[in-house]
DNA sequence: GAGTACGAAATCGTATACGAAAACTATGGT
DNA sequence: ACCATAGTTTTCGTATACGATTTCGTACTC
């Protein structure tokens, strides 16, 4: 592992490694919202000078992982339910977009796949295992959209992914009424497009799929008056 | 005006300085599409050390304005119709879905400004300056977009714009058949909105609009076999 | 006792410097 | 005449250093 990294090292730049290094600890969780990046700090712990860190975080403060403030420091982007809005909405967009984009493109290995993962996620909510429910979501997602041919439509969903992964969303999402109806949803989105159906209609029902999962955070927040909102500080 | 920027200077960081004026300069045409963007030569220019400099360059590779490579250096992104359709295709999408958001936010005072841009674009049909055809377009359609209460959807499509200026886009867009078109679209646009259409006809006919010029673009350079596509160098 | 002012510590921002990689040029061989 | 190769130049990549700014803690005043 430490061998790997090290032979990596030869070919990637500092500057490159630090930012895999960060965004990977934000997306995993290891960073959690409110972080304080303190730029020396990851320098030493990364083995490297504070000038390519820095550029690192101005990268990912461009990707809205990281917020970043003059002459103050940068905080991994905190968690704020307007926040999940915006990002949630537009990744409803970006990905409703991409699934349609994807859909002419999806075999039937790949729906078999979906399937797969799909099945899985049915016996997540069995066990009640959210955490990985959120990651097989994912890949049930992923598979509808990564034959996207356009690449920048693609950039943005995965954007919106790592946005939602560093918010640690499934606290967000796992409303477990939600995950019944979002399991079923994923069958028909599957069928709709096994049955060749207009991306018109792919893009709608990819779009609301999320939309749905938006709005029923919405409900949940608006009935206990928001546990999450712990505003900006770590 | 030298007056001006230094003012700024003393509370704006020099890495913000050096984006600001990098950014323009690409958006203008200063620095067209391949140019070679040295870092030494630029922090020169600005009067800042190289660190700033390529600090802000690598925030505009993240927009998609700089290409930058390992080593080599950074250029302005190239021309090239593959990236032209990438750009206009999720340009589509996200104005498509910022203009449905702000549709209901739309007053008359706007719709009456959006009228009077979009007679003067008439009048530059004819006396065919299509320079101030494409900024005149753009005026249109923030008024279109600018009251998008969602930040993200907005942000993706201001991105969009400055991508298409700095490729130039008026090259690619004049197609003076499709400009006549577009101002006809225009104004069926401002007469959907002031009839109250709903959100998802305003987003159809927004993305329409733009896949239209698209279109005519694709259509125009088949039939020219690629008078553009000039590949990388500068 | 609360609020303000001052000083120390932490942290950021950027200039400078130097090593490393790539691009270019010139020279020699086929 | 053309290709390969070695040396030179350019330009990038990052470490280090230091000045600037903010923050935090403490003492002092009202």
């Amino acid at each position: 592992m430490t061998d790997t990294a090290a032979t990596a090292t030869a070919t990637v730049s500092k500057s490159e490694q630090a930012y895999t290094a960060i965004k990977s600890r934000i997306v995993d969780g290891t960073y959690s919202p409110g972080y304080r990046l303190v730029l020396a700090k990851i320098a030493e712990d990364l083995g490297v000078s504070v000038v390519p860190v820095r550029e690192a975080i101005r990268r990912l403060e461009a990707e809205g992982l990281v917020k970043f403030e003059r002459n103050v420091g940068a905080t991994v982007a905190g968690i704020d339910p307007t926040e999940y809005l915006y990002t949630m909405q537009t990744l409803s967009i970006v990905e409703g977009a991409a699934t349609a984009l994807s859909a002419p493109l999806i075999g039937e290995a790949d729906v078999a796949r979906a399937r797969a993962v799909n099945a899985e996620m049915r016996e997540c909510l069995q066990h009640f295992d959210p955490v990985r429910f959120t990651r097989l979501n994912q890949d049930f997602h992923s598979v509808l959209f990564e034959h996207c041919p356009n690449p920048h439509i693609l950039d943005l969903v995965h954007r919106g992914w790592n946005r939602l992964a560093s918010l640690r969303s499934s606290t967000f999402r796992f409303v477990p009424g939600r995950a019944h109806e979002s399991v079923d949803e994923h069958e028909a989105l599957l069928q709709l497009i096994e049955s060749g159906a207009s991306p018109d209609d792919i893009e709608k029902a990819a779009r609301r799929h999320r939309s749905a999962t938006l709005d029923a955070y919405l409900a949940q927040a608006a009935a206990i008056e928001l546990p999450t909102p712990q505003t900006t500080q770590q």
